[in-house]
DNA sequence: GCTTCGACTGGAAGCGCTCCCACTCCCGTC
DNA sequence: GACGGGAGTGGGAGCGCTTCCAGTCGAAGC
């Protein structure tokens, strides 16, 4: 193991030449069933795998991708970013690409920005989650192409949940419970998903027939927390007409509710019933345990990683590509599951 | 934008060749001062950046490292390893080099093995936390310089928190409560950290003149989880002489012992004080709040991380670096804190 | 005045690969 | 039987950089 062996090795190892092994390593061009199967023998007896460095030098493509994600998020003990990341890993890894992985500071300082912006060492990005305006401005300036996952920007292509979808779910089910004056509740309502959920939600609820009551709708633009979520929780539990069954638009925001709803000695779902939306850890494991909406977050990762991958890799022109794939926006949506447990 | 500056651009623009150029952007060689101006003006002006690719190419190495984190370590809710990784990148970033992140399923299968290993896209890497020892044995033959992050393995370099240092905390301060009749509960018990744990608070008890008392040590080799906490706990409540005070070996076995002291009636810490380590996020936030031993995990990354830099990019033989550093084995040690709140 | 030397700079050989192009066969066609 | 064309293969020019080596030139040494 003292020096890799390179493609010289094999093509001599092979009696061929270097083309030849190269289409081989690549898969590409006609090569004779011969000759291939001469040069795979001769790749594997001598432990050679092609160098990446070189392959990107040559090629123009560094076969790396940059996942970048904002440091809160990533800190944050729920694992959602987390495993949205596990699953483009193993997206990566399937089609032979490394990924990058880099973090940003809630407000982009150029600074701070991931040095693949400047060094190009990628040939795409991924970015999960909400991130600040100005880096999306940056990373579109950049020529890099990139897929946002769990997040909305302008046209640019996207990965997303289907948050409406689920809203719908939701509401289907709570209808089919005889629910008939059902409340609302969100927090950071400007955030794309936060909103669809909510939209989601009325236009299923309207289809059937039902306005949600203005007195029955608690919302804002701060964090989607717990404690939000129990402050938000008394706005509808200590009003005049307490709505029957409420949906939290995600499950921090619904275990508050929870907790709102055992502060005044209410039973969950007798008195109110409730349900969320992500299926975190903690959902199950409430003590009244939580109906909620599950997402697939490895999916989320796979499939934003598999679309950048496509794209981006498909031609080595990446400029070209660039303009090409900013002219052609697309959301992707990924399905969702509504889980009943006992709190609705 | 269209296409980047390349080397041979900045040298036409400055009126230099390129190996000057290149001696300039690396800080190299002798280059007379009004030299080094003008190229660094060429530069800016051109917005030039070295391609990374190129450079690997060139000198053989890739600016790249690994950091290795097993599956259930990274999506664990507890952001510990995420920390990690997040001082390692800080620390990446400030020496321009970028980090590849990469899972490892918790039983290592050559054919989950990070393609790195396969590739050598990368001079060298971290490994944080604990992982199958096989894959270690792998690592070590790749010839890849690596060091180990919160985990010991043979002689190879490692930084660790100062687990018996953290331990000799909690008991003087224990002691100095006033407790002589202590306990120590703990779980994973062959885990190199847990083990230290252990060994440390023994060592420093004994010190001081005490020994534990066999009826108030509770173990096993199971994961250290709060649930496991609260079944240990047991052993220690419900036996004949309960200890006034309990050393658990991190905090999620300290939480688990609060919930069976509280199922008991017992009060924490009138009826038995209890401390923990690792301080993690829930700690403070428990019904009563806990005293632990804070440890600085993104300081982890980042010693971790200049640690590997420096002696992997030092030689740019990357095999024979890799035999000195396997002779010259070293544990680094980052402190801890004891952070005094009121469980004990 | 001539060598010696060090400071500075340029030339050029790669690093390991991709990919375009040219070349050789060999088969099918008119 | 000459010709077109496709399949299979090799040659070779880069990709953008590092680094060794050689060279220039002025100052110091004898």
């Amino acid at each position: 193991m003292s020096t890799r062996a390179t493609i010289t090795d094999v093509a001599a190892e092979a009696g061929v030449s270097i083309s030849t092994v190269s289409l081989v390593m690549n898969g590409k061009g006609a090569v004779a069933e011969s000759t291939r199967s001469r040069v795979q023998t001769a790749a594997t007896r001598l432990g050679y795998t092609p160098s990446r460095t070189a392959r990107g030098l040559a090629a123009g493509r560094t076969g790396n991708l940059g996942f970048v994600l904002r440091e809160d998020h990533f800190c944050q003990s729920e694992p959602f970013y987390t495993r949205v990341f596990l699953g483009a890993e193993f997206e990566a890894r399937r089609r032979w690409l490394y990924v990058l992985l880099s973090t940003v500071p809630p407000r982009y300082r150029p600074d701070a920005a991931p040095r693949f912006l400047q060094e190009h060492t990628v040939d795409g990005v991924v970015v999960a989650g909400r991130v600040d305006d100005t880096f999306l401005d940056a990373l579109g300036a950049s020529g890099i192409p990139f897929v946002l996952a769990d997040y909305a920007w302008h046209g640019a292509a996207s990965v997303q949940l289907d948050n409406e979808g689920g809203a719908a779910l939701v509401a289907a089910h709570l209808l089919a419970q005889g629910h008939t004056r059902v409340g609302f509740l969100t927090a950071d309502r400007d955030h794309p998903s936060m909103a669809a959920r909510g939209t989601g939600f009325r236009a299923a609820m309207a289809t059937a027939g039902y306005t949600l009551p203005e007195s029955c709708i608690a919302t804002s633009t701060g964090a989607a927390s717990r404690s939000a979520g129990a402050a938000l929780a008394a706005r509808l539990l200590d009003g005049p007409d307490r709505p029957s069954a409420v949906f939290c638009a995600n499950d921090a925001l619904a275990l508050g509710f929870l907790d709102a709803a055992r502060a005044r000695g209410l039973d969950v779902p007798g008195d109110v019933a409730v349900v969320g939306f992500d299926d975190v850890e903690g959902a199950a494991l409430a003590e009244t345990p939580l109906t909620t909406v599950r997402v697939y977050k490895e999916q989320l990762g796979e499939v934003a990683l598999g679309l950048l991958a496509e794209r981006s890799l498909a031609s080595a022109d990446v400029a070209a590509e660039a303009a090409r794939f900013a002219r052609a926006p697309s959301v992707t949506r990924i399905a969702t599951d509504l889980v009943v447990r006992a709190s609705g």
